[in-house]
DNA sequence: AATGAATGAGCCTTCATTCAT
DNA sequence: CATGAATGAAGGCTCATTCAT
């Protein structure tokens, strides 16, 4: 976990930039290129241009790393599932969104999320447990959208709703191991695409 | 690659298994359950009972021994489709088995599709090329029952058929993340939801 | 060694007593639970309430530390020897007073006494130096006592005076490594069982 | 602990004794002259002419070197003293002798007995168990001997027996730290000063 | 076909100390 | 007086692989 903040100057780009989000930035491009356990902490501070020193003064070991990686993924999409779901918007609306949205912030993230699905199990249990109760919290959200049209009707109710959400959550996490920026779709593209597969899906017969 | 193959177990227990398969087998357990870096040859050697120099008498390196699991896999279930696409059933049964058949086979062969999802990147460029490419192959075939029916307008056209194909086998290769032997649903009750939503989603509107 | 003293502690307890004296009584605890290699400057400042900075501030290295409760105890010790060895007592009472007293100071400061006998060798060579000078002036100013008693014929002669100073305080030093407080004998008990059998060992055949 | 033994030929000198003992033997040498933590395991294994992977090819780690040299040391000094009590001499020879032969034997392995005092506390609390359920073991049968003597009235019976027990043993651990081969007197000299002491201190008054 | 001792490179982590503020 | 970020050097340990037997 990260024991201290700084606040030095930002301008100046990426080099200038505060030595733990350097050490956070660089350690996220090598994991998911290398895999976590194929990446050593000294190619993590050389790309960072800092010794190692300096990151064990930030970062507690090598896991707390890893983990303020997923942390910070993790917040940042249930905030946004969380503003789109208590939208006003009708029902169909707001899952439409909620699926194309964390399509489309998964690709902009994808590093992120390809070291989410390759090295959570390398965390300590401990972590782990924290990151999938987060997890879940996530997918229950989205599943609740989803047996709230199931009761209302609009959905088809033959299935069960966590089944539903694992089917489609297992095509977003699959994402990065298939999409390549600058391919013929664009990430909202993908996003629509995805939402109007699931809502499809959910029509009933 | 197996080196050399071994006179039969002479009946009773894996423990009496030809060796390489012992290795296999066991390799297979570990990398699944702790990952293909954190699994050490000795572990491996200790599990199935051999000395590191009987491993090294049969696979050229761990690597090896990971590229087999995965071409094992990879080699059943081009063949299961190969059977189920070239039926004479009708198109959307021929998909539909198509689709329940590889969740229950991934099912049944859960820690595999682990291994593979964890650890392709861990391989060697030369050795994921060629598991890309036969993975690619199998995709295809997929790809081409989509497209078959979208041509003749039993399957809606407004998607392209590979986003479908990344669609539906994210879904599948997620299974490993979520899906628990003992739970509510059985393994091909799984993959007859993963089809009907599939066939649903397919519906032309 | 200290560089600076500071204001007197503001009355109240440990936690307002003055710098340094406060990361000394520390580090001794310290020291003598884990060892002095084993202890890091890391803790004992956490310890004593302070920063790093401020223990450097006071102390030029951890050696600096270790060296000052050396001193400490061999100033005390000698102190308190010279005032029995030059009092007006009868000679055996003198050595059974110094005898004695050496081991209840000895428990009473066992911390102290276990760092000297684990880390004294830890010491830089220059250090290490000059506690061993003033460890021989102690042990030669008991010696001078045993002498004294060996020409007047009432203690035995032949046994080499510094073989008996050896004798007596290798059983004084061991006592960090077996006695207890709150076991069934007190310090002065110890002290005088001890000085009882120096004295029957040095009686005349 | 040991993983295996050799069986190397041991002609032509110490650098083709078995890798274990070689490794055995220098480690104590270098424990004793600068300390256990102060003494890398790259140093030892340079010391003994091996690499770092051989060494722990046959020890688990810096610690287990360590405790085989305790447990080397133990074993001998309690078969010693094992065959001492339990001959038909006289207890006042018995004792005599086994007062003296600890000396010896302490001083013959004075680098293993400076370690024992130095580092015991740097083992894992568990081997230290071990290692002072046997030191206690030894001590035991030592106490015995004196108990035999202060029933029957040969020694006095005025001093609790274990106090006379760490009081003896205290001078012996202490040898370490004054006694220098090539001195005035031999191990046996100083055995038979040691052993006349302790007896002396027991005559009933 | 199999053994297991030995290698050698690399890895994560710790720590005393310095220094700008 | 005091802070705490940063350094840089070691340190203990692991591991895939080789090779003589």
């Amino acid at each position: 976990m990260t024991r201290a903040t700084t606040r030095k100057a930002e301008a100046g780009g990426e080099d200038q930039a505060a030595v733990p989000r350097r050490l956070l930035s660089h350690a996220t491009k090598l994991f998911a290129k290398k895999g976590f356990d194929r990446t050593s902490v000294q190619e993590i501070v050389e790309a960072a241009g800092v010794t190692k020193g300096a990151m064990y003064h930030y970062f507690g070991s090598k896991d707390d790393l890893l983990y303020e990686i997923y942390a910070r993924v993790l917040r940042a999409q249930t905030e946004q599932l969380e503003k789109v779901v208590s939208s006003e918007a009708p029902l169909r609306e707001r899952l439409r969104s909620a699926a194309s949205d964390v399509v489309v912030s998964t690709i902009d993230n994808l590093d992120d999320n390809t070291i989410f699905m390759q090295s959570m199990h390398q965390l300590s249990v401990e972590k782990q447990k924290a990151v999938r109760a987060e997890r879940r919290k996530y997918h229950e959200r989205f599943r609740t959208l989803i047996e709230e049209g199931q009761e209302s009707g609009e959905f088809r109710a033959d299935k069960p709703a966590d089944v539903i959400v694992d089917f489609f959550f297992g095509s977003v996490h699959h994402l990065g191991s298939w999409y390549r920026r600058g391919g013929a779709l664009s990430a909202r593209q993908i996003g629509d695409h995805f939402a109007d597969l699931l809502l499809a899906a959910l029509r009933p017969e």
